[in-house]
Formats: C-alpha cells, structure tokens, sequence
DNA sequence: GGGTCGCCCATTTTT
DNA sequence: TGGGCGACCC
C-alpha cells in the first residue's frame, strides 16, 4: 500500500537526471524501498545530497505526495539547507511538506492540536534563558534554599525528565532532595500551564503525548507520513526516538530513512543517545545498513588518521572512511612553549595559507573549550587579522532585544509573568521590589496572573503598577489593524525603550540591535507571505462537525492524501486548506478553526525557536574560530586543532569513565575530518588556565594517529634548534593541494619560529624557588615515577614529611604524591 | 534605584 | 584570569 498504482510510476518523469553522478551506496540509499532503512553516513559522504536527492526521487516517482513526507533535523541551518537544495533540484512545492527541526515540527503540530494538547492558542514559547528564570520564581515562592536548588541545576533536571518521557509522577523519589526536585518540576509544570507558555522540551513532549494518547491524531499522521527522513539520527535523544516510533511505529513499515554517523555522536552530555541507532536497527528490523564510506572531502593523510584514531573505540557499528583524493600532505605537528605561543605560531601559519591564497574563511582554528579561544583572539587582534568568533550572544538573545519581545509577548497574552516581570520596571517607573513582592503575593493567593492582580496592590506601587498596564492594554488598542513593523515600532517608543537607550550614554549599538529587530519582523513579514489579504481564514471545506467533537474525526483516508497534485496542509489530512494570500511556507491553520495565528504571535514564536545568528560581524573574509563542537557539519580547506593536550583535551572531566573517553575520540574524529587540504596539530607545554599556569603532556591522541601521516615540525627530543628552521621549511616544499610557496624571495616572509620563552608569573617563579629544597625538582619539568612513567611536575607544597608534589602522568592522570615515600627522580 | 564591590565559578550546546 | 551575580551602600 506504500506504492502508487504501477502505471504512475511510468507516468512518472524519468528521475536519471536526479540519480546521476551518485556512488552505488548514495545510489542504493537514495532509491531503497520504503521501508524502514539505516544510513551509516561518514564525514564528508554526501549525507546531505543523499537525503534530499531520496525526496525528490520519492516525489519525482510519484511514491510520495509533498503531504506524506515529514523530514526532521536537528539545526534550523541544516532544515533550510534541505529545502534549498530540494528546491533546486525539484520545481516542488515545499509548502506541504513537514520539513524541520524537531521543535520546529512539534511547535506546527501543537499549533494545528492546541486545543486537544490542552494548550492555549496563543501559547508562546520559553528559551533556556527564560525558563532558569521562571524556575527561579518558581523556587523563590516555594520558599527554597537557592543555594541548595540552583535554578540552572533545577532546569536541568526537569529538562532531562521530560526528554525521558518523564511528568513528575512518574519520578519516584525517595530522598529529601529529589522529592523537593519533583515538586518544583510539579509547580514549574503549573506555572507555565497557568501562563500559557512551553519550554523547549515541552514541545516535544507534549506532541508525544497527544501522539500516544489520542488514537484519533495518531492514526491520522500515520496515515499521513508515508515518509519520514531523520538527518542525525546519532544524536536523538530517548524521547525524540520514542516521538519518532508514534509517527512512524516498527510495526507499520513505513518508509522510514534515518541518517547518522555513530562515530560522529559528541551530545550525550545533553541527552543524545547513540544507542538510538542500533535500536533503530533492531526494532524496525533494517535489513541491511547502507554505509556511505565515500569520502570527497579530504586527502588520504587526513582520512587515514580519522579511520586509524575512531578504530579504537569500542563500541562502533563499524566504517571506514575512503578517497580517490591521493594522501595529500601530511598532517603538521607543532609543540609550543606556551598557550601563546602557540596562538603567535598559528596565526603566522594562517597569514602565510593567506597569502598563498586561501581566503581566510576557509581557515578554520578549533580548540576544545570556549575558554581557550581568548589568547587566539588576543594575538589575532594585535596582529590584526580578522576574525570571527563562532557561540557569542545571538541576535534574539540579546537583553535590549529580549525586553523589546517582552513587550510583544504581553501585547499577545498579558498572562505571560516570566515577560511581566522583564519589563515591569524596565525602564523603571517606580515599581520597585517591594512592590513586585506584593504582586506576586496576591497573584499567588488568588491563583492568577501579575498582570490579573495589580489592583491588589495599594497605594502608589499599585497605580505604578496600574499605569504599566494600561500602557499594555492601550498600546494593543492602538496597534489594532497596524502591520507588525508598525506594531513593533509603537512599543519601542511608548514603552520608552527606545528613549531609554537613547539616552544612555552606551545605548546607540542597542538603539541600532531595536532596529535590526524591525527589520528581522519585516523580513520575516515578506518571507511568510503574510500581506495584508492574509488576513482572511482561509480553510474552507471544514467540517464543523468535525470540530464540535473535538477530535478529528473526519479524519481522510490516507489514498486521499496520496498522489495528489496539491496535498493539503491541514493536519487534519483530506480537507482543503488554501493559503489564500500567503505565498511561501506559512503557518499550520489552528485545526479546527482553521485560523491563523497573528503575525506577532507567529513572530515571536520565530523568535523564540530560532535564536538568530550567533557568529559576530559576517561578511568580512575572516579566519574561523569555535569549538569542535562548532563545528560539526562545517568543513574548510585548513584546520588547526589546538591544544591537544592530555585535560584539555580529552578533557580532564571526561577522563574518570571509558564512555567519555570514547566521547572526546569522537570529538577529536570530528576535528579531523573538517580538514580538506590542510591539517594542523598543536599543544603547549604551558597554558595559562584560570589564573594558573598549567603543565600539560600532549594528547594521547597523537598516539592514536598512524606516525607516517605525522610530520613533526618540533621534532621531540630535539627542543626548538637550529636543525629545525630547515625541517620546517621542507614542510612547506610538500604541497600538493594548495600552490608551493617555496622559493626566491620567500624568506623574508616565512615565519619566525624561535620558541617563545614561558612566561612566567610571579606564582611561578615562587614556586620553583621552594623547588630548590626538592632535590633538583621543578614545576614544569619532567619527572619519572617507577609505577606510572614520565609526567609532569604541577605543584610543589610542605617541606620535610609533609612535601608533595602534584603529577600529570597523562594517561594516568594527575597525582598527588608524598615525596617521603613516592621515588620522583627528575628528567631531562 | 542605581552603581560598585567582592565573591564564586570555570567542558562541550541546539531548540 | 575574567565574567556573572548578589549584596551592600549611597
């Protein structure tokens, strides 16, 4: 019953032109039957082209109707990259198909079902931000120790519950702690009920549930989704697995695509369970896993090292990855005197790939936590290259543009606390703690809103509070009718926000963000579709009938669904909705009423799903810099992975269990395969880390990497000679995939590699005067232990008895030892 | 109500 | 070392 009639599919155009040029395995993946199917998708195999060349084949065949394809991601980037490229290959139109992040399809479904989900309307949605912030409430009206519950930890708790499919009466808990954990889950679960608002998790939990409970919903969108694609499969969480089976269940054998990459599976710490993947195998009884071992990213040396470091991990579904591409030149090592040093070495490194003509944006600097890009940026800056830091704050993350949504928020529901309070005395008008405490209090003791109980508040505070919302209700009145950029503009100016950073002496960057907001709703206006006609509801054909039940009874027969030319939208199947007036991808009719949400309403929830930007000034041709985890998904021509040190990385906190080593091996698999051309490897001896200096041993991972595809540029052993000048310099002569660079007049620019001297600071050079009485002992030098080898000396502390001494041992980690009884003996 | 001081903390992050 | 946040003071 997957398959049109036979005679379609001769209808059907011939779809070679979207086949040509694929491998045999993007070949079989692309036109696997519809059937539940496992795509094991290395780094740089063509996922992408493979997932969106099987819709349009699907489409093209006439398999599918836009209707019955439902294709999920994980990063808005990745969703809009989809329809782009299936644009591109289809004169399809996109708008019928569920094509999206996760939370982008949950929020479409609750939309389309708010009423059966037993949601309001309107309801808007919190970001992680917003919820710390209502938990924090939440646990001040309980009265609790902060100290004890700390909101951040709090809202962890709860957001793993819910991605465990977990209310609170399902948590059993038996101490003091956790039964105090389970009822702040239980009055942050009200409290957001009462205002009319959901949290990320909630999105997905909440369609689960009206998935698992209404037989009627269910049944539909099963009917409906002849086809469901999942891009990233390794990193589903257990309640994004278990989402997944209500739309598509094993037992139905449905056409059921998922891609992913176990070996590129770096999210357990937030929920991601790559177990999902062989379970998925298991449960919908795959026949064969396709691997797409193909590589056409990178050269040999580069793949090489990738297959030979992830083959020590013990749990992998097993793949190798391969190029016709030749090896490539070989990965350069640099060991450094110091952190910064080692920045000053790579940035000398990456003006002279500049210079040979690689842009700058395809130079890419990757370090394993966020706190080691600021000496990077430091030496880029005073060398002023420009740069481009990936994870600061995003555009809707913004305070002055969070306060100007807060606004918008309580035009839409006045309900909403968590925006009550942003904004309730901001800018202030005299509505001070005091005040607000005595709100919260009446608001709590007669089980309504902020914004239902200023009148309950006396005197002075009480008319403060009494003219902010008036200002609330008199600027909806007076934006009636007015298009969202007209909206947005009244409320920067009557709220006085607008005044405010006007005034403000550093206000104008935040003047000029309120700007950019406007103009993120105009476009988002355009973009839409919603002109001023949109306006109209625009379902016809709804029975009402069908509404009056509550339930979506009339639910169409899926061959109604099917292998029509315009597949309807409505969530409710065969009915016809048209989207009179609004071009584009619009936004899912409410499914009983068939209306449509506001352009403010629809706004918001853009603006809350989708954080914006969050990498600064783009534009300029820019060297990269993020974290591994960053850069995921992304590939460049060259590659520096920094400071491969044993605590760095791997990280120290992921050293006490054998899982999260295998995790930072993932990491580092990652690392390596964003390199196309050119990878670099480096580690300092010394690293400035909180305040202290640190002294580490490079990675174990160097280990792990065949030595053939190795070109040490500090040969060990060798510190920083004279000999090296010339080695470095062969290096160079190497090059295979950019121009060689070697020749008359070059010198002059080729980098200076003199090993910087260690900075020391005071602390240090303290220390290592104490280290005198330790028998030749010193922080920052070698040392051998007969039981755990050659480490590292960190610290030095007590005399006589009481002397110890604190030792990176690397692969055995850092140890503290007395040196009555511990045998260190000095090296080098 | 706003500004300053001092304390505490410190992988990785998307929605 | 430096950012974020709460307490405290004017």
């Amino acid at each position: 019953m997957n398959l049109p009639p036979s005679d379609d599919l001769f209808a059907a155009p011939e779809p070679a032109g979207l086949l040509k040029n694929l491998n045999p395995e993007q070949y079989a993946a692309v036109t696997a039957p519809p059937e539940p199917v496992l795509i094991l998708a290395g780094a740089g195999s063509g996922k992408t082209r493979v997932l969106t060349t099987r819709i349009a084949w699907l489409l093209q065949t006439g398999q599918a109707s836009p209707g019955g394809i439902m294709a999920v991601t994980f990063t808005n980037k990745a969703s809009k990259e989809m329809l782009t490229r299936l644009s591109t290959m289809l004169p399809v139109n996109v708008r019928g198909m569920w094509i999206g992040t996760f939370h982008g399809l949950c929020n479409r479904f609750l939309r389309a079902h708010w009423k059966l989900a037993g949601l309001p309307q309107g309801f808007q949605i919190l970001d992680a931000s917003d919820s710390v912030s209502a938990i924090k409430r939440v646990i001040k009206a309980m009265k609790l120790d902060e100290e004890r519950y700390v909101p951040k930890q709090v809202s962890w708790f709860i957001a793993s519950a819910k991605e465990d499919a977990q209310r609170p009466q399902d948590i059993e808990a038996y101490d003091e702690q956790s039964k105090t954990l389970v009822a702040i889950y239980q009055a942050y679960e009200d409290q957001c009920q009462r205002e009319g608002v959901v949290d990320f998790a909630e999105l997905m939990l909440r369609s689960y549930e009206l998935m698992r409970d209404n037989a009627a919903v269910r049944e539909h969108y099963q009917r409906r989704f002849q086809h469901v694609l999942v891009d990233e499969f390794q990193d589903t969480n257990k309640l994004q697995y278990a989402w997944l089976k209500m739309f598509s269940p094993p037992a139905l054998r449905r056409g059921v695509f998922a891609v992913g990459d176990d070996d590129q599976s770096i999210y357990a710490f937030r929920g991601a369970r790559v177990g999902n993947m062989a379970d998925f195998e298991r449960e919908y009884r795959v026949g064969g896993v396709i691997k797409l071992e193909q590589n056409y990213r990178s050269f040999g040396n580069i793949l090489d090292s990738a297959n030979e470091l992830i083959s020590r991990n013990s749990k992998r579904l097993g793949k190798n990855l391969r190029t016709e591409a030749g090896p490539g030149e070989p990965l350069r090592v640099y060991e450094a005197a110091s952190d910064f040093a080692e920045a000053q070495w790579l940035i000398e490194e990456a003006q002279a790939l500049h210079r040979q003509g690689l842009r700058r944006q395809e130079i890419a600097v990757l370090y394993r936590s966020n706190a080691q890009s600021r000496v990077i940026e430091s030496a880029l800056f005073n060398a002023g290259i420009p740069y481009r830091v990936y994870g600061g704050l995003r555009f809707f993350e913004r305070a002055e543009v969070k306060h100007a949504l807060a606004y918008l928020r309580l035009l839409e529901n006045p309900n909403d606390d968590t925006s009550f309070l942003r904004v309730v005395n901001f800018p202030t008008r005299g509505i001070g703690a005091r005040a607000i405490e005595l709100l919260q209090d009446a608001a709590r003791l007669s089980g309504r809103s902020l914004y239902q109980s200023v009148g309950a508040v006396a005197g002075k505070a009480g008319s403060n509070l009494l003219a902010f919302t008036s200002l609330i209700d008199s600027t909806r009145n007076l934006t009636q009718g007015l298009t969202l950029r007209e909206i947005i503009e009244q409320i920067l100016e009557s709220s006085g926000l607008a005044e405010f950073y006007r005034n403000d002496k550093d206000g104008a960057e935040r003047l000029e963000n309120l700007g950019e907001l406007v103009n993120a709703a105009e476009a988002f206006v355009t973009r839409e579709g919603f002109g001023k006609d949109a306006v109209a509801l625009p379902v016809d054909e709804l029975s009402p009938g069908a509404i009056s039940a509550g339930l979506p009874a009339a639910v169409a027969p899926a061959q109604e669904t099917l292998g029509r030319p315009e597949s309807p939208d409505s969530p409710l199947g065969g009915r016809t909705t048209q989207s009179v007036g609004l071009g584009g991808r619009r936004v899912t009719p409410d499914a009983e009423t068939g209306e449509i949400m506001s352009p403010l309403a629809a706004f918001l929830t853009h603006a809350s799903l989708e954080a914006g930007d969050n990498q600064a000034q783009a534009g300029q041709d820019a060297v990269q810099l993020m974290t591994v985890h960053s850069a995921k998904g992304l590939e460049f021509d060259a590659v520096f992975i920094t400071g491969l040190e044993e605590g760095l990385f791997p990280h120290e906190n992921s050293l006490t269990d054998p899982e999260g080593v295998e995790e930072e091996r993932r990491l580092m698999y990652v690392a390596i395969t964003r390199a196309r051309q050119r990878l670099y490897l480096c580690f300092s001896q010394t690293r400035m880390l909180h305040g202290q200096t640190r002294y580490n041993v490079k990675s174990r991972f160097f280990d792990e990497l065949p030595e053939a595809a190795l070109k040490w540029l500090t040969p060990r052993n060798q510190g920083f000679g004279s000999g090296f000048a010339k080695e470095y310099q062969d290096s160079w002569s190497r090059g295979s995939g950019l121009k060689s660079v070697v020749g008359a007049g070059r010198s002059a620019e080729k980098p200076s590699y003199e090993a910087a001297p260690v900075p020391r600071s005071m602390k240090a050079a303290a220390a290592e005067k104490v280290a005198a009485e330790f028998g030749g002992l010193k922080v920052g030098k070698g040392v051998f232990h007969t039981k755990f080898g050659e480490g590292v000396l960190m610290t030095l502390e007590g005399t006589g008895q009481d002397a110890r001494a604190q030792v990176n041992f690397g692969r055995h980690g850092m140890k503290w030892l007395a040196l009555a009884v511990a045998k260190l003996t000095p090296i080098d």
